[in-house]
DNA sequence: TAGGACTCAACC
DNA sequence: GTTGAGTCCTAT
């Protein structure tokens, strides 16, 4: 009898295939094998038949053969469940999720050898000068002949020549270096009590080895960051390993610093950056163990950890968290889940918790671990609103006045200050002063953003870009272009205006796109070679400028527009967070906040510090609306760049939908972005009970249901760009 | 009548 | 998602 092994091929489109297991190979389920399809050859992963059930039984006799199995092991069992509850939860192709755990092709290759040279010992006949000096200075150092002849300052032929001489051998060595392991007792820090007592419990959490998810909460710099590597030290001397989830890679550089000093060398880092070398290196080292942290952002959530003792989600309040393209996750829910699935306990650290986690904590499933106080000689910083009405800003400028004379008395007392904007770019919108007309972009339904820094108008949604024209393509009139409304560019403008002689720096993704630039902008933060910094949310966390005592607020009203659900709650957390950076040293922090509603509850709370009575409110108000987490809403999308037949299935899945008690359906309506990269958007947004079954109701829905290939439907569970 | 644009179904 | 087959149409 010839044995099958049922496989999910690396093929959203495709559900799982049955293959058959030639003579020789052994599989097993988790098995990475490669496949063939058609006339190609795909990477999939066995899975057990039960679990992945497929449509059509297909007989012995039409099996195909599996052509091999990859040099790595097996997916294991908790994370071959995780795939299963993320694409069964987020309705998802199971594909598409396992395409996220076999991140890195070249890792799925197998262990790659390079050939290095070190010296025998064995002194060759003729002993040139280049030769005895070579010998000397290699010693017993090992590398590639291009690197010893650079140790050596020699030539290459000298090296060659030794090794024909036979005082120099090659040795086969793996291409992926070992990465160094983080040492838990190299720097212990000095803990207060209430980081003592926290850090206690986090530990204990650790030693047991089973599932549990805490809230660490504490206000910004209270030193959670510090209290969470002690249950990191206590995975490493348990022998297991850990992952860390950051919201953005531009906090990983601090944070690779702080690991750093704690635990004396760096982190594994991944995210989206990492060259095929350096992703299939990670990659390896995390499945075989030998990479004891990770550090990196969501896609690092579903790596083949061999024996995870430990997840933390750091700044696990970030929206940036939720993915929402491709598989519409949310990295925070889902490390619960593979805590739960691995056996393992789940740090979630946060100055400014999500309702949805305080409401865990509240029912009891998720502890609580509270930091109270600023660490060390830090206070809190003083909080102003400034009404935007009242103290309006001078004709075509965006700082008022009394904002401008607290940048000019922390410019005078040598302190740093930062102006936030979570705007990036000249200005939002650029129109024609003559015929009014408006830059929008060709792909999606959005104001192309003027750049002064690159001279061009911009797409934030598709990235189309365009040089900023003299004529107005509309009227053809010369030089009548105006912006309209700021943003971080025209801000530094106008600072540069009021402070010639002050050294300004503007810190959005534009400026700040890699690691290494981030690490520049924290040197010259550190060195105190800027006195005044115009950013986006980028600036809002993860830093610590001892020296920077002023955060002006430049439009506190910006994210409640929208209708947005979590607009309030996110303005919050926001503005709590950038306030956070003022005064983390000896010295006490002030923020002013401009607002054109300083008596709205959410600019209240920031100015009295209240959080528990934002909260409270916000709570309320989430209940009597049914929202999350008390109700829970689903997003059907559907696009085409065909707007009639988007428009036709969207209408088509309306028609049909099914009459459910607790269940009510809106729309189609034109999505948020009714064009978004050359694709016409329609949506359908789904409202129902916390206890319904909404993912299998709308698989149900959905399944009954047929389009054309140039019709894409895609469900968003728990969407959080509203609109 | 070759080649291009398009749709459609299968892929195990 | 990708591929190959099938269909229809047009330029030569």
């Amino acid at each position: 009898m010839s044995s099958r092994a049922r496989v999910l091929v690396l093929n959203s489109a495709l559900g799982p295939l049955d293959y058959r297991v030639p003579h020789g190979m052994t599989v097993e389920p988790g098995s990475i094998v490669v496949a063939p399809l058609g006339p190609r050859q795909l990477v999939g992963v066995v899975w057990e038949p039960e679990r992945m059930p497929s449509d059509a039984e297909v007989g012995d006799n039409r099996l195909r053969n599996l052509l091999g199995v990859a040099d790595v092991a097996p997916l294991r069992p908790a994370l071959r469940r995780l795939i299963e509850w993320t694409a069964d939860y987020y309705l998802a192709p199971p594909a598409a999720v396992v395409r996220m755990a076999l991140s890195s092709s070249a890792a799925l290759e197998g262990s790659r050898t390079a050939i290095e040279y070190r010296a025998t010992g064995l002194v060759p006949d003729r002993l040139t000068p280049q030769r005895a000096q070579a010998l000397e200075r290699i010693g017993d150092r090992q590398g590639m002949i291009r690197e010893l002849a650079t140790i050596a300052d020699v030539s290459d032929g000298v090296i060659r020549g030794l090794v024909k001489a036979g005082a120099i051998e090659g040795v086969e060595v793996d291409v992926d270096s070992p990465f160094p392991l983080p040492d838990p007792g190299f720097a212990p820090p000095r803990l207060s009590p209430d980081q003592r007592a926290a850090a206690a419990r986090l530990v204990a959490d650790v030693d047991a080895a089973a599932y549990r998810t805490t809230l660490l909460d504490g206000v910004t710099g209270s030193g959670k960051t510090e209290v969470y590597f002690e249950a990191v030290a206590a995975a490493l001397r348990a022998g297991r390993q850990v992952l860390v989830l950051l919201p953005e890679i531009a906090l990983t550089e601090p944070f690779l610093k702080r690991f750093h000093d704690r635990f004396g060398c760096e982190p594994v880092a991944w995210h989206s950056g990492l060259r095929a070398t350096q992703r299939r290196r990670a990659w390896r080292a995390i499945a075989s163990g030998e990479a004891r942290v990770t550090v990196g952002a969501r896609s690092a959530l579903f790596l083949p950890f061999a024996t995870l003792g430990l997840i933390v989600v750091d700044e696990a309040h970030e929206t940036s968290f939720k993915q929402e393209d491709g598989v519409h996750y949310h990295a925070r829910d889902v490390a619960v889940m593979r805590g739960l699935f691995e056996r393992c306990p789940v740090i979630l650290a946060s100055a400014t918790p999500a309702i949805e986690t305080r409401h865990q904590v509240a029912l009891g499933n998720y502890a609580e671990v509270k930091l109270p106080g600023r660490y060390g000689a830090a206070e809190l910083p003083t909080i102003e609103a400034i009404d935007l009405i009242e103290e309006p800003p001078e004709r075509g400028r965006w700082i008022s006045p009394r904002l401008v004379n607290a940048m000019r008395a922390a410019l005078e007392r040598q302190e740093q200050s930062l102006l936030f904007l979570n705007r990036r770019g000249y200005a939002p919108l650029t129109l024609c002063r003559t015929c009014g007309h408006r830059f929008q972009c060709p792909n999606c339904t959005a104001w192309m953003v003027e750049h002064r820094l690159t001279r061009r108008l911009a797409c934030h949604h598709c990235g189309h870009i365009e040089p900023v024209p003299r004529l107005c393509p509309e009227c053809q009139s010369e030089d009548s272009l105006v912006a309209c409304g700021p943003g971080v560019e025209r801000i530094a403008d106008e600072v540069a205006v009021l402070f010639p002689e002050a050294r300004v720096t503007v810190v959005t993704s534009d400026t700040i796109w890699s690691p290494a630039k981030a690490a520049e902008f924290v040197g010259r933060m550190e060195a105190g070679a800027i006195d005044i910094v115009v950013g986006t949310q980028l600036v809002t966390k993860g830093y610590h400028f001892p020296n920077l005592t002023l955060v002006g607020v430049i439009d506190a009203d910006l994210g409640l527009d929208g209708g947005d659900l979590r607009a309030a709650e996110r303005t919050f957390q926001q503005i709590r967070q950038v306030s956070g950076r003022a005064g983390r040293g000896e010295k006490p922090g002030h923020v002013f906040i401009q607002t054109h509603s300083p008596k709205a509850q959410v600019m209240r709370a920031l100015v009295t510090g209240d959080a528990e009575a934002f909260y409270a409110a916000e709570t309320e108000a989430r209940q009597e609306a049914g929202a999350p987490p008390f109700g829970r809403y689903a997003a059907i999308i559907v696009s085409s760049e065909d707007q009639p037949a988007a428009l036709e299935i969207a209408r088509a899945i309306g028609r049909s939908a099914p009459r459910v008690e607790g269940m009510e359906v809106y729309g189609p309506a034109p999505a948020p972005l009714a064009m978004l990269r050359g694709r016409h958007r329609y949506r359908l947004l789904v409202h129902a009970r916390r206890a319904l079954d909404v993912q299998n109701v709308i698989r149900d829905w959905l399944g009954g249901l047929e389009w054309s290939t140039k019709v894409r439907v895609a469900v968003d569970v728990d969407p959080y760009s509203f609109l």
